[in-house]
DNA sequence: TATCTTATGTAACCTAAGTTGCCTTTAATC
DNA sequence: GATTAAAGGCAACTTAGGTTACATAAGATA
């Protein structure tokens, strides 16, 4: 059991300057504190969900999967965000739409799906944060409907490899060409030969397990 | 200026098994009612509102635009429902990025969004109502995206004239083969082709300007 | 170093879907 | 009935992207 005090600095740290004292009070008495590493599957298509995650930081990529496994990025969700999708499964009773894993070493705050409803009668800044976390899932998922209806696979691999590089900080993304053509919904060979265009243009360097991108 | 029955008459009928008797009278004292004729466009992506619009009776397609004028058709609002996307931009007092277009003569009730605030901190009817509606629209584009992601542009096309048929309540279509293609973001000639593939099955029978469809 | 596993490269081929150009049909209006 | 505009049909071609099959390279491990 993790200490009371390392906890309350979790939930000031991340949601201290949004949420009402009295709310941040009692939500340290029913926070859980769950760590994950890179590549962990937190959420599956299906899962019954009995808590809602909120991101205290690393990053956690969000997901649709159909009936034969195939996948498409969703968006992303980073420090001091929830997952809206979870509220609904919650609040409705329903099982999991999408699939969630952690992208690094992440932490996040879980706390019990029954304090929600509550939390939104009494606390005004609850609402707005809930509020606020559906309206930006939303614009991401205009924006991923953008992204598939509209752009084609060379452009839309230039963005996933950009979003990869400010999402984790850093221009060396550690990704198989196979995991990059899951997230895209495309297949291994057709990406390798996208990436090594882009290499030939100089855009960026084709590594083993390693993409360099050059002029970020 | 209508009759105050009248509008009465109408909130109750589309609003009055959810919502708490104070509000559905608070409401009445702001409504307007507004008449929209098939093909009309309510709303351009750019607009800013200043009005939520919720369905009466009718039907209203929203879809999305891009700056090239392509359009790619994201779901449709009937009876008893709101459009999410409306609420936020106008909380946000962000443009929207979305087009809606009647497609039929429908009937709206129109409130002016400064209420929105107030009535989601005193209604606990309305937080769920809202609630709700992010809720389904967000099913809806995860629907939309799992058909422009995983499925072919004939399955599409056939689950959107079944989609018509359901939606409009006849199982005659009256929709160019240009009207088709702009909502699944495809080319006239490609809709043309795979209708008529799809009347060589038996599944159509194609006339100008209407689409029947047979095993419905 | 030898071996094995996994990632990547590449060629040849296939297919769904988009494009261009032109013709025919339908229905509305004169 | 003649004219016209819009809708639809169709053929020929292009292209993005998917598939198959196999070769090579880079690390990992023995």
């Amino acid at each position: 059991m993790l200490s009371q005090e390392y906890k309350k600095e979790l939930i000031d740290q991340t949601l201290g300057y949004l949420l009402e004292d009295d709310l941040l009070a009692e939500m340290l008495l029913v926070a859980k504190v769950r760590e994950t590493h890179a590549h962990e599957i937190i959420v599956h298509v299906g899962d019954a969900l009995q808590m809602i995650p909120i991101v205290v930081n690393g990053s956690i990529k969000v997901s649709r999967e159909n009936e034969n496994g195939e996948e498409i990025l969703l968006y992303y969700i980073e420090g001091g965000d929830t997952c809206a999708m979870t509220l609904q499964c919650c609040t409705r009773k329903q099982n999991s739409q999408i699939k969630a894993t952690s992208m690094e070493s992440s932490l996040l705050l879980m706390f019990p799906v029954d304090h929600m409803e509550k939390w939104m009668d009494t606390y005004k800044s609850w609402r707005e944060f809930i509020l606020q976390s559906y309206q930006g899932r939303m614009m991401e998922l205009l924006d991923t409907i953008d992204q598939i209806a509209f752009m084609r696979l060379d452009e839309r691999l230039l963005k996933y490899l950009n979003d990869q590089v400010k999402l984790l900080g850093t221009t060396e993304i550690h990704h198989t060409h196979q995991e990059i053509a899951d997230d895209l919904h495309s297949s291994r060979v057709v990406i390798s030969r996208l990436l090594k265009q882009l290499e030939n243009k100089g855009i960026i360097s084709l590594h083993r397990n390693r993409i360099i991108l050059k002029d970020f």
